[in-house]
RNA sequence: GGCGGCGUAGCCAAGUGGCCUACGGCGACGGUUUGCAAAACCGUUAUUCAUGGGUUCGAAUCCCAUCGCCGCCUCCA
């Protein structure tokens, strides 16, 4: 059984094949850094983090490259937008790369906080402005570009093979257009390699055409090209950019070297929010820190970043995904049990008794595990491969109940909990930080006394007492539990 | 106008020709536990897959029609 991803290139799900045995090359279109990552980022780069986890599980030696866009492109069209870097800077009184780096920081973070993986390289566009113009020469040398009026364009008539990723064709895309053309180009569906800037444009960059500022689709060729060469094995991206960044792309690249660009095009789907598409207008638009902290109209309290990339994990990378506070809630609820499961597991491997493991469960194991790795060689199915860590979660509590369970046999279960849920999917923690961890010390103290005198009241059987106690925590926010031997608090 | 997708239980969602009286989760309800709770666990919760036709020995899965929803075609993950 091997990795099959659905290609939409191909349009099928093909198997995969890396061209260098055991090694892939991945490049994945990464975020403009203008504003806070968004719940549409999360789905995205969550998605394709479980694709490079995946493949290394699979035993490949991944080089995974995600781009930062930092150079502005436009907000509109062509000749009447703005750069979007510039507008933001303009706004908040900064440099641009002021703007750009305090944005790519945010942006890491909240990667972090989801769990994904670093990409292992993350270029910068304005660090490649000279191998962009490189790319562009020569695509002008070849015949596929010209220059006009201190611009460079793409001249899509040269390049036969134009359309066969979006499945849209030159005439389509004239009779459908919705904005204005360039007077500087030839063919309206010609796309800009370089554009001359106005002179009050903060970012540009001496080229032989002009001051100006690469087209926005470049980057994309010349970084992938750089870190991976000239064919890669999978290019990620949101089907949004299907067209036209990722038939741009192609299209330079095959121009310009002569050979397929990439061999497996993968295209993540989108989100909506409230059943509709996620916009500033709409008042809709959820960044992750405001989900992670809650504060959004929309959102009843905060959730867990893990449950929210568990969310995520629950459907298809390809299906739309629909974020509302109802569905959020029960993600949290959700990653909950499983985090409770793996809790409960690691505390009882001390208690268990010493044995050997059990081979009927080890047995079970493997079934689960085989299982799991069939959904995810089918193109990534983590909806079922989430399902195989509930079964897990099943299993386990069927174990802890039974005294002849072993600790060994519990060791096992944890290890696939770490295997699957940790590594693969990214959702089981190798470490739990205490219930309390982070809160005020001296608030802890103040809850153990009361708890104290709970624990008196009870013991006295003055449960009137006893329930003020927990009522009048309750009524602060403070959830009292009682387990076995002990009574642990937490917040609501 | 062009291109593409979707419609499965109260909600999310997998399954895309027989293993489906449809994986899994959330919620709800019942039980175990508890002084009572909470948490946890166990159990129940679609003979049916938007609707109407058709193909087939056999359809949630293929075809046609109808209705509804969404996305892309402009920067966007």
């Amino acid at each position: 059984m091997t990795l099959k991803l659905y290609n939409s290139l191909t349009r099928s799900k093909d198997e995969f094949k890396p061209l260098v045995k055991g090694k892939v090359g991945m490049y994945v279109c990464g975020p403009t850094v203008y504003g806070h990552a968004h719940l549409g980022h999360a789905k995205s780069y969550i998605s394709f983090d479980i694709l490079v986890r995946y493949l290394r599980y699979l035993g490949y030696n991944v080089t995974y490259v995600q781009n930062i866009t930092d150079v502005g492109h436009l907000t509109d069209d062509a000749d009447q937008g703005q750069d979007k870097l510039d507008v933001a800077a303009r706004k908040e009184h900064k440099h641009p790369m002021a703007i750009a780096e305090y944005y790519t920081r945010s942006y890491f973070a909240d990667m972090d906080e989801l769990n994904c993986l670093r990409p292992d390289i993350s270029p910068r566009a304005t660090g490649h402005i000279l191998e962009q113009i490189e790319m562009v020469k020569i695509l002008i040398e070849k015949g596929y570009a010209y220059e006009s009026n201190g611009s460079v364009y793409f001249n899509v008539s040269k390049f036969k093979e134009y359309g066969k990723l979006s499945g849209r064709n030159v005439d389509e895309m004239i009779s459908g257009a919705r904005v204005e053309v360039s007077p500087d180009k030839r063919n309206p569906a010609d796309f800009a390699l370089w554009k001359k800037a106005e002179p009050n444009h903060i970012m540009q960059w001496s080229s032989p055409w002009s001051m100006g500022y690469p087209g926005w689709h470049i980057e994309c060729s010349v970084m992938s090209q750089k870190y991976l060469g000239e064919t890669i094995d999978i290019h990620g991206g949101g089907i949004e950019n299907k067209f036209p960044h990722h038939e741009c792309e192609i299209a330079q690249s095959e121009a310009a070297n002569g050979v397929q660009f990439v061999r497996y095009w993968i295209h993540n789907n989108m989100v909506t929010v409230d059943g509709q598409k996620m916009g500033k207008s709409l008042n809709n638009f959820i960044t992750l820190s405001q989900v992670f902290s809650g504060a959004h109209e929309r959102l009843t309290r905060a959730y867990d970043p893990i449950a929210t990339r568990q969310l995520i994990l629950n459907s298809h990378y390809g299906s739309p995904l629909d974020f509302s506070d109802a569905s959020l809630h029960s993600a949290q609820s959700g990653y909950e049990k499983i985090t409770e499961a793996v809790k409960t597991t690691r505390k009882q491997i001390a208690n268990a008794k010493q044995g050997d493991a059990d081979t009927k469960v080890a047995e079970q194991l493997g079934e689960l595990k085989k299982k799991f790795e069939a959904a995810m060689n089918d193109d990534l199915n983590t909806s079922i491969g989430l399902s195989v860590i509930f079964e897990l979660v099943k299993l386990t509590y069927s174990l802890i109940e039974k005294p002849e369970t072993t600790s060994a046999t519990l060791i096992k279960i944890d290890d696939m909990f770490s295997l699957l849920g940790g590594d693969v999917l990214g959702i089981v923690k190798e470490i739990y930080p205490e219930t309390n961890q982070g809160d005020d010390e001296i608030i802890d103290e103040l809850v153990k006394t009361f708890i104290e005198q709970r624990a008196q009241a009870r013991k006295d059987k003055d449960f009137a007492a006893a329930d003020a106690i927990r009522d009048k925590l309750d009524a602060i926010g403070i959830l009292l539990e009682d387990k076995p031997g002990e009574t642990i608090w937490r917040r609501k």
